[in-house]
DNA sequence: GTGAAAGCGCTAACAT
DNA sequence: ATGTTAGCGCTTTCAC
């Protein structure tokens, strides 16, 4: 492994001579540049980002936590993140918390000694103190996904609304008796989800009715139970608003297993849109989130506060998620 | 950030002396130590990774590389790589690749530069003599769900037996115009799983119908239009085997599209066991792959070999994939 | 425009 | 058992 003293040997100069040849920073006579590109390339030599990171202070790394990257949604966040990242000569470290705030907070120790110039978190909880106190401490950090208000920079899309389209379309198209499959009510992102679905009823002078409100444990649980279990009572809403696709999908399982069809019987929408979302039986109409763009978003955001960029204060961005109609709503008539 | 002096000057000795405590490797007086911990829980001392990898030249990251970690076999793969990265102090690094060896190439050789201590390649193709390269020059490397013969570590299944077995479950359930859906043919796997489809078929007396196997091309391509093509030309299977999860939706999207029923009309069997695909209509018969398991094992494999287990032979090792049956696939008589 | 020297934070001989 | 020293590979003053 050539260094940098190898360079400078071979093209017959001092090793800040090649520093300053390949930083660009600083004038170098242009031929001795050439000298020393010549023996960059002949000795195949790749700076060591380790000394560089150790001297400057930085090491162009991103750390980006998410719950699990096996929960459908966040690959595609990952990706977002990952190729901007590259974009601009950064590198990601991936972390899983599998939501255990304290994993999390041994991670963000562990990474911060100077591995990582900065954090997307896709894994903010309300209870995730130790994000805002990074923030306050003056490292970069941007939520993805998930908000905490209006403390933390962040790329969200406004949760509230779309369920509230998603539940007003299914009243539009003569909907009476809505199921809600609900996430884990911890997390503001299904309080908000929740509170679209109550307004979009309110408004449209609908009753909340308890028995129709179904709670959804962990990642594992897609739901299928619980609709089971609720159509086997006896109770029986004309359509399901499932807050994942996942959970859409289990939904529909559910219902189909107890004799009944989607949409002839019972409607379902979902949330997410993933890529097997228009293949499924039936294609599911569901809330489209711009999840790439989302963490391509984060990780701009993010580089540019590591690169300095004079911050401000803290925005939360959001990006537009839109109702994809498929065919697993049918429009009744009363 | 309190460092190391700042340890031993509060606790009154020696940087080295901070270091030795900390190691654990080499005796230090008990009660130096006590002093050293306090200092250290008092400043809150987290060692500078960077310096330490500088100096012992190694950093307990392991980069791993995959095509896309939104086609969904990775992010499992991902995630057994992870906890146990976890479990030994490692760190990774996720790079997407695309495909695109010469991607892949820059990214290693970013990475190598003393940044990660081995690679994780989910990427192997046959060309990918940079793969080979790398291990010949003792670079640990560990390749998982891809392997390139037996000249480098890998933790595969057997692709030919777990495809044969598939094939010879639709014939001996009375199936005798099975069409293949392949994924890129260019990539060992494919062909194994082909090898397989064929030798099933072989081994029944069964003619191989080039009508029937369809190949597919990017990964966008689920094989909806492949299939839906063939079903409007006139062409009839009474089986589709679909060599992946994600292939085997779109080709149920497509038979039903015809008019045609699943399995009533035409079977369907997968390959990789998704988490939806036990919720899908029908519920989906596929041969499920242990990917968290091979991610486990790959990852346990490269951290032996970069703690200096002597590695004598690479070794494929091979984890058992079963095909999981549910309600995708008819019995058919004669 | 270029070289010499110092130092980022750490560990591992080498002394004592 | 502990302190001193050197050095990992790089960048950046500071001289010239």
């Amino acid at each position: 492994m050539a260094t940098i003293k190898d360079v400078a040997k071979r093209a017959g100069v001092s090793p800040s001579t090649v520093s300053r040849a390949l930083s660009g920073k600083v004038p170098v006579d242009k031929e001795t540049r050439e000298r020393v590109m010549e023996a960059v390339r002949a000795l195949n030599y790749k700076p060591n980002i380790l000394a560089k990171g150790l001297k400057e202070g930085r090491t162009n790394t991103i750390g980006l936590m998410v719950p699990n990257i096996c929960n459908p949604v966040f690959p595609a966040v990952a990706r977002g993140v990952e190729d901007v990242a590259r974009e601009h000569g950064f590198t990601v470290i991936l972390c899983n918390t599998d939501e255990n705030i304290e994993a999390e907070k041994d991670y963000v120790e562990k990474l911060q000694k100077r591995w990582v110039d900065g954090f997307i978190f896709a894994t903010a909880r309300e209870e995730s103190q130790h994000i805002f106190e990074l923030k306050e401490k003056g490292f970069p950090v941007v939520l993805v996904v998930r908000h905490m208000g209006q403390a933390v920079d962040a790329v969200v899309i406004d949760n509230y609304k779309s369920s509230f389209e998603a539940v007003k379309y299914l009243i539009n198209t003569g909907h009476r008796r809505i199921c809600i499959i609900n996430g884990d009510t911890s997390l503001t992102l299904y309080k908000e989800r929740f509170e679209g679905y109550k307004h979009a009823l309110q408004a449209a002078g609908l009753p909340i009715m308890p028995e129709l409100v179904l709670d959804v444990a962990g990642r594992d649980d897609n739901g299928y139970g619980a609709v089971t279990a609720m159509l086997k009572k006896g109770i029986l809403p004309d359509a399901v608003f499932a807050t994942s696709d996942p959970r859409a999908i289990g939904a529909i399982r559910a219902i189909k297993d107890c004799g009944l069809s989607v949409p002839g019987d019972v409607s379902v929408v979902g949330f997410d849109d993933l890529d097997i979302s228009a293949f499924l039986d039936p294609p599911l109409t569901t809330v489209s989130q711009p999840l790439y763009e989302m963490g391509a978003r984060a990780a701009r955001r993010l580089i540019d506060m590591i690169n300095g960029e004079k911050s401000g204060q803290p925005k939360v961005e959001l990006v537009e998620a839109n109702l994809v109609i498929r065919k697993s709503v049918k429009v009744r008539e009363h």
